[in-house]
Parts: C-alpha cells; sequence; structure tokens
DNA sequence: TCTGGGGTCCTAGGACCC
DNA sequence: TCTGGGGTCCTAGGACCC
C-alpha cells in the first residue's frame, strides 16, 4: 500500500510560515528574474492566477488587487522540506522523497493506513506550521489520483483512500487523462487521436497499443492505473546523472564579451556543485540560445560539448572548456536571451585523484601545479579556505589570495579566465 | 548479379516531472 | 522591456567494430 503526500501551497505556505501578515491575502511566488507565477495561495487560484503564467503580462492588474508577489528563495524552502521530510520519515519503514514538497511511503498491507495519513498530517502541521494532502492506493500513480481527491473535496479531512471497483471506476471517468500523473499535452494528444477522453478508458486500452502509442513509461502508467504495480519506490536517492545551471538573461546579449562572461559563471557554478558533492565530471556541454518567445526574431540555438581525457571538477578545467566552448558557439548578430553548461558522465572524486597517475603527462603537470598553489596558500590563509583551485567567493579572500600568493595568479594569467 | 549479422556507443530530439 | 530552472527517461539513427 502506497500513501503519497505533498505539501499544499508549498512555497506559499512557507512564506506565510515566517510572514503571517500574508496568511489571507492572495500570494504569488515568482520564478528567477521574477520571470513566472511558480506558486499561488489559494487566494491567488480563486482569482484566476494559472501556474507558470508570465508575471509581467498581468502584474499591473494583480498588484492592483493587492496580490503579493514575492521572489522565490529555494534556500528557504530546502530547508522547509527537509523537516518535512525528517517528520514524516518516522511514519513508515520506507519513504522516497519525489521533489521539494511530494513523498511517497510504503506500508505493508493491513496498516491502518487512513488513520497513520491523518496522524501524519497533524504531525507536520505540529511541526512546521505547513498542511499536507494525502493520497492512498495500490500502486503510485493511484496514490497521486487519490491525493488528488483529497485536495478537490475537503470533506475528505485532506486524507483519501483509493476505494475497489466500480467507486474507483466512478473516479477515474471524472479525470481527464492529462490529469493523471506522467500523462500530459504531447501524450494527451496522441490518446485524444484514439478517441481516448478519460482515464477510465485510458486504464482499458489494450496493452499493444500504449505500448506502440505511449512507449513503455505510458504502458506503465496504463499498468498502475489498473492498480498493477510497475513503479518502484526508489528509497535511496539514485546517483545523480547531470547536473545543470542555466539561466535566462535579463535582456538579449550580442557581444560574445557577455556571453563568455555568462557561461564561465555557470561552468563555475556547476564545477563548485561538483565538488560540494564530491563529485566529477567526464562530460560539458554548453548550449545558448535566443528568446523563443519573439518568433519574428530570427531563432538560434546550439550546443557544444566536450569529453575529458581524465574526469574533473575544477574550476580550472570547467571554465577553460566553457570558455572555448561559448566562443565556438558564438555568431556575431545573434541575440542570445539563454545559455547554460551542463555535465555528465559523474563519477566520485576519489575515483579521479586515484587516477592521476594515469593522466597524460602535460595535464597532469597542470594539475600537480594547480594543486601544489593550492595547498600553499591553504597554509598561508588557513586549512580548507581554497579548495580543488576554487577560492571562496568572498572578494575580500580573492584579494588577500592575490596579495599572499602572486606565484598563484601568474600560474592562472595565461587562461581565459585570469582569477577563478 | 549477388552485398550479413550482431553488437556498442554516441548524439539529437522528444517527452515527462516538479 | 519584462516569459524559470533542474532533472529523468526513451527512441531513432549514424558511426564504428568484428
Amino acid at each position: 500500500v502506497i500513501a503519497h503526500f505533498d505539501i499544499n501551497n508549498c512555497y506559499c505556505s512557507i512564506e506565510a510560515v515566517f510572514n503571517p501578515k500574508l496568511r489571507g491575502l492572495p500570494c504569488v511566488v515568482l520564478s528567477n528574474n521574477d520571470g513566472c507565477v511558480v506558486a499561488r495561495s489559494p487566494e491567488a487560484k480563486a482569482l484566476g492566477i494559472a501556474m507558470g503564467e508570465p508575471w509581467h503580462l498581468i502584474a499591473d492588474k494583480h498588484r492592483a488587487a493587492n496580490v503579493q508577489a514575492l521572489s522565490s528563495n529555494y534556500a528557504l524552502y530546502g530547508d522547509m522540506s527537509r523537516r518535512v521530510m525528517d517528520t514524516a520519515r518516522t511514519f513508515a519503514e520506507r519513504m522516497e522523497i519525489y521533489s521539494i514538497d511530494e513523498a511517497f511511503l510504503d506500508y505493508s498491507p493491513g496498516a491502518n493506513i487512513d488513520k497513520v495519513g491523518r496522524e501524519l498530517r497533524a504531525t507536520i502541521r505540529r511541526h512546521t506550521g505547513l498542511t499536507v494532502s494525502v493520497g492512498i492506493a495500490p500502486t503510485k500513480v493511484l496514490a497521486k489520483a487519490s491525493n488528488r481527491v483529497s485536495k478537490k473535496d475537503p470533506s475528505r479531512g485532506g486524507v483519501f483512500e483509493w476505494p475497489d471497483g466500480g467507486a474507483g471506476e466512478q473516479i477515474l471517468c471524472k479525470m481527464k487523462p492529462s490529469d493523471v500523473w506522467g500523462i500530459a499535452g504531447r501524450l494527451e494528444a496522441r490518446v485524444a487521436k484514439l478517441g481516448i477522453e478519460d482515464a477510465l478508458a485510458l486504464s482499458t486500452m489494450p496493452d499493444e497499443l500504449a505500448r506502440r502509442v505511449l512507449t513503455i513509461t505510458g504502458h506503465r502508467i496504463v499498468m498502475e492505473l489498473r492498480g498493477i504495480p510497475c513503479l518502484e519506490l526508489e528509497e535511496v536517492a539514485s546517483a545523480k546523472k547531470s547536473i545543470v545551471c542555466s539561466r535566462s538573461f535579463g535582456r538579449s546579449i550580442e557581444s560574445e564579451q557577455e556571453l563568455v562572461e555568462a557561461v564561465a559563471a555557470y561552468a563555475e557554478s556547476v564545477s563548485s556543485k561538483l565538488r560540494t558533492q564530491k563529485l566529477t565530471a567526464e562530460r560539458i556541454q554548453v548550449f545558448a540560445s535566443t528568446n523563443p518567445f519573439k518568433p519574428d526574431e530570427e531563432q538560434f540555438h546550439d550546443s557544444v560539448g566536450y569529453t575529458f581525457d581524465t574526469p574533473t571538477n575544477l574550476s580550472f578545467d570547467l571554465i577553460g572548456i566553457a570558455t572555448r566552448a561559448a566562443k565556438s558557439l558564438y555568431r556575431p548578430g545573434v541575440r542570445y536571451k539563454r545559455a547554460g553548461v551542463m555535465v555528465f558522465g559523474l563519477g566520485t572524486e576519489n575515483a579521479t585523484q586515484l587516477s592521476f597517475d594515469s593522466m597524460p603527462a602535460p595535464e597532469l603537470e597542470r594539475k600537480r601545479r594547480l594543486l601544489a598553489a593550492v595547498d600553499s596558500l591553504n597554509r598561508e590563509l588557513g586549512r580548507g579556505t581554497v579548495r580543488s583551485g576554487s577560492v571562496a567567493a568572498d572578494p575580500a579572500w580573492k584579494m588577500r589570495a592575490k596579495r599572499l600568493s602572486p606565484r598563484y595568479t601568474t600560474q592562472l594569467s595565461d587562461l581565459p579566465i585570469a582569477f577563478a
């Protein structure tokens, strides 16, 4: 038996925990650059504000209606999420954290899961001030659907258990295919072509057809809708397979310099993430594109990749390659609106260090010099100030590092980024 | 005139999720 | 003028190998 829960209106609710004046007011949380609406309070939903709506198109109207618009604060949301998950973990033997605001819990058959669901809800509210909805069912897809019912029908008290037989079919037949977890735009269009207009019809479509039209992932969803588990509960978060840092620019840029600077900053961010997680990357991919919301402007998107001889997480390597890649992506006259750096082929840091011996001589020499410089800096500045070739982000430290070790800066001066 | 079969790896693109 | 960011998985096709 699977229980699924999520935090209601997650980001807005968290903001309201720390700023009680927001309670009862229409409130939205905005994405980076204050671009899109990514969370809405119930009052904001009631005003008809849609998920993902570009804020600049509707800001004037809603400011007049006293809608509170907040920039997002992911550090805060992450911290609250951890508290919620820590509480939930005590309620089941196995748990899968699915996203910042949702998790699946696994119960053995026979547990009084409805009661457990209500206790879970009350405890999370007491510990964090946040409200969760709970859905209970034999499969993950149906647990998500149950959760949907518990939200839509206030008389359920925030907990709903999927009923057997005809009652379950009644619910499915009122759901659109796109209300099902895993079925969205294109897939919905494909099933619509087959005359499938609700989740019940989706659940009864022939297996062979599902496999062909929806691919193997879609077929699994169909099976889960029938109550046959196909999706495992993934208790331990599987190792990450890629890390990306990408941004839309506040305005379009046209100079090579600006593109290179942006990409270099993203590369530094990616390499810092790699080091924090004690990972290395085998391959880097840099991409850039124009503004897709300006169809009358010439569109451009391209990416350039590079495979390292030896997996790395050094700013040194990533920024160097990313800078070169940005230059090769650059076309005069193109109005760039977005760029990013992605790495994959991830491995553990130790493995790389072990493989230093197999590195080609020039690269090994470069890296030895860098590591020696890092060591000597750390002796001067204190242990841990400098890691894997990156100086702590505080500009004051950078200045001090330069003063204390001119050798270090000289070594890096022939690189595209003078001090990284 | 006739031109195999089995496999891996890589890349691009499409689709989904929160 | 202003439209997010970070992920996963699947499929098809090409290059290459023996």
